[in-house]
DNA sequence: GTCAAATAGTTTGATAGTCAAACAAAAAAG
DNA sequence: CTTTTTTGTTTGACTATCAAACTATTTGAC
């Protein structure tokens, strides 16, 4: 038993390493030179399609409002990010992405698609549905986790 | 299919944010509150056993030798690391924990078993086993696409 | 044996990412 | 109308990072 946890903790660490080091060098490598892999996470976190304020974007990814604004400004003076006032209420900001925001965009989820795809393509049905069975079992005990930790 | 690996993916991103945001918070209100997530990481790659070069260290991380002599720096300081010149080779630096560190280490060590055996915990030994067969096809996918991007 | 080249690690300058705290503008509450 | 709350921005301090210049030591060539 404690093998197995051992050999399973080992992978989740391996997997969640190389899939850092592969979105950065993609990235590097790529037409979007100028973006890091955290600006990657905030475009992605900002999304194609619905509106989301400043507030939100910044509770999606775990960080405060005043680091996202910093991010934001790259992210205008880059290209891929527009802030758009609201006119119901003028203190809020919506983030949207530009077209080339939008283009990394699809690039990036392409990329995740292609991992998942990958993985699962020799899995039949039922081992598709335990490998799905693991994962929300292990983001269940995330979320309690989380719950149990105060901000 | 399609919906699956969305919905794959999505449990994906999402653990892999919880589990950073779970460390680092578990960090800031432990009694190791001047330790940052990525020093956490540094002190798991330093590891309980072996002694292990500087070199050694920052190729299992992914850094460069100089980012890991300043984090080392302010480990050092803070009481979690000491480093041991080598006697037969005198330009060599080996690292190694304190028993702070140690401490820390297992730590962290013990909330990633904790979180693994929570996720198999109503598992099968089968459904288990299929878990592990997606976790190996995901890091066979990731290692294949990590050789075919240069440095 | 000496000197050049290679190796291991450190330091430094530049930049990004982060938070907390001070701030400004607007809306909501009284 | 003020006061309080909310939304976002700016700033100061610190960590994380790389590349490049540097120091100390060992290895290799002669």
């Amino acid at each position: 038993m404690d093998h197995k946890i051992n050999e399973i903790n080992g992978y989740l660490v391996s997997i969640f390493n190389d899939v850092l080091m592969i979105e950065e060098r993609t990235l590097r490598l790529s037409q979007f030179k100028d973006v890091s892999i955290k600006e990657m996470h905030t475009i992605d976190a900002i999304g194609m399609y619905q509106e989301h304020t400043t507030s939100e974007v910044a509770k999606k990814l775990g960080i405060t409002v005043g680091t996202l604004t910093v991010s934001v400004n790259n992210l205008v003076r880059k290209g891929y990010v527009n802030r758009l006032r609201s006119e119901v209420d003028r203190r809020v900001i919506t983030l949207a992405l530009t077209k080339q925001g939008r283009l990394l965009y699809r690039l990036h989820d392409k990329f995740h698609r292609d991992m998942v795809r990958e993985t699962i393509q020799e899995m039949s049905e039922e081992e598709a549905e335990v490998l799905m069975k693991g994962l929300v079992n292990l983001h269940s005990f995330l979320e309690r986790t989380k719950e149990q930790i105060p901000e």
